[in-house]
RNA sequence: GGUCCGUUCGUCUAGCCAGGUCAGGACGCCAGGUUUUCAUCCUGGUAACACGGGUUCAAAUCCCGUACGGACUACCA
């Protein structure tokens, strides 16, 4: 191993929203460069012509701007290593496959996709597998069963190619992962993989190697889902004659209940996001939900994401991504799927609420007022949310937590009312407006101590009368500590309530 | 089918690499406490080493096998 600069890459296919198994896995990515004090790059692997989606690419930049990951280099960035988009690095790749091919470990193939298909078939009906390799690549059509002017021919007359690679035989390829240590795998159970499409780009494979080579990635951590292709990448970078990257495949993402890996659907079925941002299918119009619009904080998201499959091996939970940086670790992360749990993403959002300061969540929640058609002043918002914050998982559950700062109670809830509304509490009610009203100073502290000389003076019970008086106030039996709320919404206010209060429910006979 | 990877409370996980703590924490759930309501909070509880062999004085930890799960098996990434 060389110490070579650190540099990693998060590289996704633009073919529709960003799941959030890719943003783990470029946490992951981003986390060990930060730690390591390397580059982070963002490089777009867009080789596949037929699979492009309209918005993708710009979705998936949006998704890290709202989640607060940067690049250090990429499409968005530049850098010295670009251009950082597959398409535009068309021209690059060619002259590799030929490269390969001169030096015998590649070689044109003219079998059409349809011949190919045909014979899978075929073997599949005499339940065996096929597979182009050293035992089935002599009796096909390519350049190493053609004679030279054949294959010349061929080339000359435009005839659609692919480029493959040459398996080598025997060999027992020895890799290792950060996170699974030893694997080896025998050549002979693999294929001759397409290095070059006929539609003049390349595969994944080649791209992939010769672009990492290229942009000098030291280490390559990416989804479980590649561990299969590791053999034929380490044998690729033997091929070119390439120090090969340091390589760590992450565990999957499962579904909450049951088998299988996360899926969209999932999280329909069970009403939760698996995509940081909503996104609309261009060709359907049909929309997922996304954990910005579900109203999650980034940060919350990102630290939940985290600690899936990851943890710094101390019980710390919460953490910034500059802690997280720091305490992060590749052989901290673990080797088997995680299940994601929708309970805990909420239990992360909540914490976080609790640690954003009142001011910021008053300018998060101020919109959610004035949709219910509510002008307020921050300041008082700010006061509001100090009070009810702790009662709340996401800002718009702020709102039905503290209506009742905002505007009088337009009805009262019947069961509160059968329950506390009692046959003494008109009387009750009519004396503590009195009472109130002859207060000046309204502080919490103040009206509390007052009026619970009063009701002890009077042998009153604290239930029947502060219930009562919260019907009163907040039309619910709801809400923050009573003196708290009469104190922020005032004298003037409390009493207007009670006067409402007392005509809207009366005398209970 | 083949190849590879994985398996500790319901869930996320610590412990495993360098065998020897009542297997620890968090979420959830349950109970109790605080409280004028609800929530928070505090205390307590629930609950796991997939199974079977082996090595060893001693195995969650090392080895083998079985079962189960997953990924891959395209001119997709």
């Amino acid at each position: 191993m060389s110490n070579r600069e650190i540099r990693v890459r998060f590289a996704p296919s633009p073919t529709g929203p960003l799941h959030i198994g890719g943003v783990r896995t470029a946490l992951y990515n981003y986390l060990f460069a930060k730690k390591q004090g390397g580059k982070f790059i963002l490089r777009i692997e867009d080789t596949d012509q037929t699979r492009f989606v309209a918005g993708a690419e710009d979705y998936i930049i949006e998704a890290f701007r709202w989640c607060g990951i940067q690049f250090d280099e990429g499409v968005t960035k530049g850098g010295d290593f670009g251009p950082y988009k597959q398409s535009e690095r068309k021209a690059i790749y060619r002259q590799y496959a030929e490269q390969l091919i001169t030096s015998g470990q590649a070689y044109y193939a003219f079998d059409t996709a349809e011949e190919l298909t045909a014979l899978r078939k075929k073997y599949e009906a005499g339940k065996k597998t096929f597979t182009y390799n050293a035992a089935e690549r002599k009796q096909l059509k390519n350049s190493l069963v053609l004679s030279e002017a054949e294959t010349q021919k061929l080339l000359e007359t435009n005839t659609p190619f692919v480029v493959r690679f040459k398996m080598p035989e025997d060999r027992i390829v020895r890799m290792d992962d950060l996170i699974r240590g030893e694997v080896t795998v025998h050549s002979n159970v693999l294929d001759d993989k397409v290095l070059f499409k006929s539609d003049g780009m390349p595969t994944y494979h080649l791209a992939n190697i010769v672009d990492d080579h290229l942009m000098k990635i030291s280490h390559v951590i990416r989804g479980e889902e590649w561990l299969p292709s590791l053999p034929l990448h380490i044998l690729l970078y033997e091929a070119f004659g390439w120090e090969a990257p340091q390589f760590a495949h992450l565990p999957l993402l499962l579904k909450p209940d049951g088998k299988g890996k996360l899926s969209k659907r999932d999280g329909d079925r069970m009403g939760f996001p698996v995509f940081p941002l909503q996104w609309t299918d261009p060709k359907t119009g049909e929309t997922s939900r996304g954990y910005r619009e579900d109203g999650y904080f980034p940060d919350a998201f990102i630290n939940m994401l985290a600690l899936l499959g990851w943890n710094p091996g101390d019980e710390r939970e919460i953490f910034s991504l500059e802690e997280m940086a720091e305490a992060f670790s590749i052989d901290r992360v673990g080797k088997s799927g995680s299940r994601f749990d929708p309970e805990k993403a909420k239990w992360f959002n909540h914490q976080y609420m609790l640690k954003t300061d009142n001011k910021e969540l008053a300018g998060l929640f101020l919109p959610f007022i004035e949709k219910e058609g509510v002008m307020a002043d921050i300041g008082y918002v700010e006061k509001v949310v100090g009070l009810v914050k702790e009662r709340a998982h996401f800002v718009h559950e702020l709102w039905e937590q503290s209506d009742f700062f905002f505007r009088a109670p337009a009805s009262y809830d019947a069961k509160a009312v059968k329950k506390r509304w009692k046959q003494d509490s008109y009387n009750q009610m009519s004396a503590l407006k009195v009472l109130l009203a002859g207060i000046d100073n309204f502080s919490s502290e103040n009206t509390e101590a007052i009026v619970k000389k009063w009701m002890e003076e009077n042998e009153y019970g604290m239930g029947v009368v502060l219930n009562a008086f919260r019907l009163l106030i907040v039309g619910a039996l709801k809400g923050p500590h009573l003196f708290d709320i009469i104190a922020l919404i005032g004298r003037e206010e409390t009493l207007r309530r009670l006067e409402t209060g007392l005509h809207e429910l009366g005398r209970k006979e």
